[in-house]
DNA sequence: ACGTCGCCATTTTTT
DNA sequence: ATGGCGACGT
């Protein structure tokens, strides 16, 4: 029965049979970190321990409803089933809701979503007369959201003259009064951002010994995952809970922190020792997701990096195929290249295209790839992006419910008065938020008792007004007698929700009709499920479910074999044969926004570490030399990531020899002319009439940099004739050849412009040096 | 109060 | 390129 032990290696089973006290496990990537999390709960449970008294904390749901599961199938999933496992958010929100009263708040309470803080961001600023351009709410809502990720109150805020002077001179000295009404209105409204589940559960740990101490008895053992991206706010959770029992258990990788830009804090890990000094470290260093290659390949880029904690990733897996680099001329054709790659690997490999994802720095970098994979009939599914939820006609649907749990939530309350139309626009809108102000009450409560107030508001208005308050309060009473689900349907049915989409007919409108459907069919599944496991059903549930649902969360019932496409942070964790990164270029990835100081831009390596060791057995990196962003065409270098990887686990690909275009560069301007080369071809020629300035620019020459003279003639150039932009340009690796020395390999590459050289390695004269403008190079590979 | 037009930002990543 | 939002006109 303790066989589960049998298949660990020393470090791991080490680290699932410690049981007591603060401990930090380092978990290399692929390293079987899951298994050891999943044994050791289960080794624990084995041990006497209660599950009841299990704390896991997980970076996404899915991960926990995944580790249940397998812990479950070692100890029996009725006793996996007390255990408390789920996302910081998730968990807190529960504890919160139980403890609600104590904070002010309503059991019910809200959870606003990023779409609804900005909202509420917006009216905050118009009602205060602030411009907008000064005061723009995104990025005043992370201020916001830093201040409350490092537990700095409104009150705290007001206190620190640092804070308030270092505003100031960023021109927004009424922060503190936005931030105060920001926190006063989402109060008031009954409603937490996702910062708010953190620090308010800090608070209450904070305020109520009491309850601290019935929380640090329940939960003898703590567990977190993903330690490294943990932020300020529950790095204090953690501290809070597990210090009497002193038994936490941390898990992470320093190398794999993606998350600093919302407040996660690397020192968490990095500090861990320091904070617990009679802490057990464990290592697990062998990688078994990966070929060596990918490992090692890994392991040249991240020891770019300086801020790391000491550790040796190896693994005894087979050498693999190298690392495939690919360079295309344009978005596009990464993705053609992309899609047909997978289809021959799917085909000649026999892979399913389960087996296959598409990684890329930013969304937008989808449509390109769904574009090629639709065309070449591959299944796809795409991760991220705007999800089910953020569907106009969902949020709408979800509000109306909302309102109904909440009538407090403001945001739900000001989607749903005119939706559909009933006549209540903004004139109207606006002296009821006067009124709610003046008589601090909320909207709602206006609303109900609009004769109560000396509100100047016509007749007919106030008729629509207390139609709107009937409708609700008639649909709360129902919510009381019904599940989620008959009240959503009830919801839709009176309200008249879809009955503009279901007359329209357009093929838009019939899909939100599905979707709305699809909503309710979610519900019902919801509730079953929840009551088989003697969870909560509630509408309040389900809306927190939504609420806090990540990406993952939502199962789909189609299993056709479909191919991944995912930003590198929605990756984490995951793992494919063979992955694909695309978009390696400067500006993209790393980000334009992540170059100026030393930490963002290990950040960004980290990122492409974690984009690396997804894949098990082989991996593509491609990047294009255009690419429409902005709507605009624009040039594109690759990505300084490339050369960071030893060249030794790395292999150029030659671009496609069908394609006329590709083959142009070779003997454009360049490396020369060729006289095989048919006359219509394009020249990119260097112009000889050159401004000074490009050759007088002392410049690191890297491999990959395009010559600037050639890159300012190229695109539009190109674009006229008809054709896009050449390819092919040496890089470090290339086997070349030249008519008088025969073959060589390209060890370096140095100068600018006319006056770019290559080092050549030659196999039958040794090393040269050769002015490209001159030289007759041919790139074979 | 509602609809249309045109302008604007958006593209870094997400619980 | 696209979608959201505000200004303007009906």
């Amino acid at each position: 029965m303790s066989d589960y032990l049998e298949g660990l290696n020393p470090p791991q089973r080490a680290a699932v049979e410690q049981m007591e006290g603060p401990m930090i496990i380092i978990a290399g990537a692929g390293s079987g970190k899951t298994r050891v999390l999943t044994y050791r709960i289960a080794h624990l449970l084995k041990n006497g321990v209660d599950s009841f008294q299990i704390l896991s904390l997980t970076f996404t749901n899915k991960a926990a409803r995944e580790m249940k599961e397998r812990i479950g199938a070692v100890v029996g999933q009725s006793e996996a089933k007390n255990l408390w496992m789920g996302t910081f958010h998730s968990v807190f929100a529960r504890i919160l809701r139980s403890e609600a009263d104590k904070l002010g708040y309503p059991s019910s309470f809200t959870i606003y979503d990023s779409q609804d803080t900005v909202r509420l961001m917006n009216s905050i600023i118009k009602e205060m007369g602030l411009s907008k351009e000064q005061y723009k709410s995104k990025a005043i809502l992370s201020r916001i959201s830093q201040f409350k990720n490092n537990l700095i109150t409104v009150k705290a805020y007001r206190n620190n003259p640092e804070l308030i002077e270092a505003d100031t001179m960023a021109m927004r000295p009424q922060m503190g009064a936005i931030y105060k009404e920001y926190v006063d209105r989402c109060f008031k409204a009954g409603a937490m951002d996702f910062d708010d589940l953190l620090l308010r559960t800090n608070e209450l740990l904070v305020r109520f010994p009491d309850v601290l101490s019935k929380y640090q008895d329940r939960f003898r053992y703590v567990m977190v995952d993903e330690y490294q991206d943990t932020n300020h706010s529950q790095y204090l959770i953690v501290r809070a809970l597990a210090d009497r029992f002193q038994n936490i258990c941390v898990v992470g990788d320093d190398s794999q922190s993606i998350y600093a830009f919302r407040g996660a804090n690397i020192n968490n890990i990095l500090n861990f020792q320091k904070d617990y000094p009679d802490v057990k470290t464990f290592k697990l260093e062998q990688n078994y997701r990966s070929t060596s290659n990918i490992v090692e390949a890994a392991n040249s880029l991240i020891e770019k990096n300086k801020t790391r904690l000491d550790k040796t990733i190896f693994t005894a897996n087979d050498e693999g195929g190298k690392i495939k680099i690919m360079r295309t001329l344009s978005d596009g054709e990464e993705g053609r290249w992309v899609a047909n790659s997978i289809f021959e690997n799917a085909m000649n490999l026999q892979k399913t295209y389960d087996d296959f994802a598409i990684l890329y720095r930013t969304n937008a970098q989808s449509r390109a790839m769904e574009d090629a994979l639709r065309k070449k009939g591959i299944k796809y599914k795409i991760f991220g992006g705007l999800s089910f939820y953020q569907r106009k006609e969902i949020k709408d649907l979800l509000a109306y419910l909302r309102v109904l749990i909440n009538p407090n939530d403001e945001e739900a309350l000001k989607r749903i008065i005119n939706y559909p139309a009933r006549g209540i626009g903004e004139t109207t809108m606006d002296k009821l938020a006067v009124a709610a102000n003046h008589y601090n009450k909320s909207l709602f409560e206006i609303i109900s008792n609009i004769e109560k107030t000396d509100i100047k508001i016509q007749g007919p208005t106030k008729t629509k007004l207390n139609n709107f308050a009937t409708l609700i309060q008639s649909l709360q009473i129902s919510a009381q007698a019904h599940n989620a689900f008959e009240v959503a349907d009830e919801v839709v049915k009176r309200v008249g929700l879809i009955k503009d989409l279901q007359v329209d007919g357009t093929p838009e409108a019939v899909s939100r009709v599905e979707n709305v459907q699809e909503l309710l069919n979610g519900m019902k599944d919801f509730i079953e499920e929840r009551k088989e496991q003697d969870l909560d059903s509630s509408l309040t549930a389900f809306l927190e479910d939504v609420a806090l649902a990540s990406t993952f969360d939502n199962k789909d019932e189609d299993d056709t074999p479909m191919v991944s496409l995912m930003t590198i942070h929605l990756a984490k964790g995951l793992e494919f044969p063979y992955v694909y990164i695309v978009g390696m270029e400067e500006t993209l990835f790393p980000s334009a926004m992540s170059v100026n100081t030393r930490s963002e831009l290990e950040e960004e390596r980290r990122l492409f570490y974690v984009a690396l060791t997804r894949a098990e057995t082989q991996c593509y990196l491609s990047f294009a030399h255009t690419r429409y962003r902005w709507g605009k065409l624009i040039d594109c270098e690759p990505s300084r990531f490339l050369e960071e990887i030893d060249e030794r686990y790395i292999e150029h690909l030659a671009p496609q020899r069908n394609k006329v275009v590709a083959n142009r560069f070779v003997d454009s301007g360049l490396f020369g002319d060729d006289d095989d080369i048919p006359k219509d071809r394009i020249r990119f020629r260097k112009p000889v009439t050159r401004s000074v300035r490009n050759q007088e620019t002392p410049e690191k020459k890297t491999p990959f940099k395009q010559p600037q003279n050639l890159k300012k003639v190229t695109p539009k150039l190109a674009q006229q004739l008809g054709a896009s932009k050449p390819t092919q340009k040496l890089a470090v690796g290339n086997k070349v050849s030249h008519a008088k020395f025969g073959v060589g390999q390209v060890l370096q590459l140095e100068g600018v412009g006319v006056n770019i050289k290559a080092e050549v390695k030659f196999e039958s004269v040794g090393t040269k040096k050769i002015l490209l403008q001159f030289a007759k190079l041919n790139i074979l590979e």
